[in-house]
DNA sequence: AAACGAGGTTCCT
DNA sequence: AGGAACCTCGTTT
């Protein structure tokens, strides 16, 4: 990854967003020119709602809707083999301090392991803001590139998700997949 | 097993 | 400013 930043709010920025089918369902994925800035998932029919729930997050950047810009990086997330250090995944994180910070960490995350949100906490210095965190984790706009779907809760237990626990099994699953299948 | 309060940060009124 | 909400945690009923 090569983590852009941005703040938080999104003035100024001009956004595309194209829908693609998924192996985890409909997925809304968003980008400006220096990468990708939101992954979304949702069920066809609900374009609208997935689409609110994004643009809610960077209320002063402007939306285009733009399939083929959008296309080749739908194609690259959802390909572990295309994860590599000599083409990293672009990225643009938008944000407050705090959960950009929160954001970072979580990419620190290896494939098919999982952490806490009280881990998160005490690697950012606050070893009691485990709810402060859990909330930045669900703002987190890129779901599955950011792995927030790789946080437990504190007895290994999986606690929430912002698009649904079922969602979120099927990705732990599917990434346990990978693993095998491209080791 | 369920209920409860503390805790950090953000969002809304 | 004040209060509620959040993908929580630890302790107490």
């Amino acid at each position: 990854m090569s983590p852009g930043e941005w703040k938080a709010g999104g003035e100024g920025l001009t956004i595309s967003y194209g829908f693609f089918p998924s192996p985890f369902g409909y997925a809304l994925v968003m980008a400006t020119d220096r990468g990708l800035a939101g992954l979304a998932f949702g069920d066809p029919g609900e374009e609208k709602a997935m689409l609110a729930d994004m643009t809610r997050r960077w209320p002063k950047a402007a939306y285009v809707d733009d399939k083929a810009r959008t296309a080749p990086l739908a194609a690259r997330v959802f390909d572990s083999r295309l994860w590599r250090p000599d083409r990293p995944l672009r990225i643009v994180m938008i944000g407050t301090d705090f959960e950009v910070r929160v954001w970072e960490t979580l990419l620190g995350i290896p494939m098919g392991k999982c952490s806490t949100y009280s881990d998160i906490a005490n690697k950012l210095g606050k070893p009691k803001a485990a709810r402060a965190v859990g909330a930045a984790v669900g703002k987190n706009p890129m779901s599955f590139v950011v792995p927030c779907h790789r946080v437990l809760g504190r007895s290994g237990d999986i606690t929430g998700y912002h698009w649904g626990l079922t969602r979120k099994r099927a990705m732990l699953g599917w990434e346990a997949g990978q693993v095998v299948g491209t080791a």
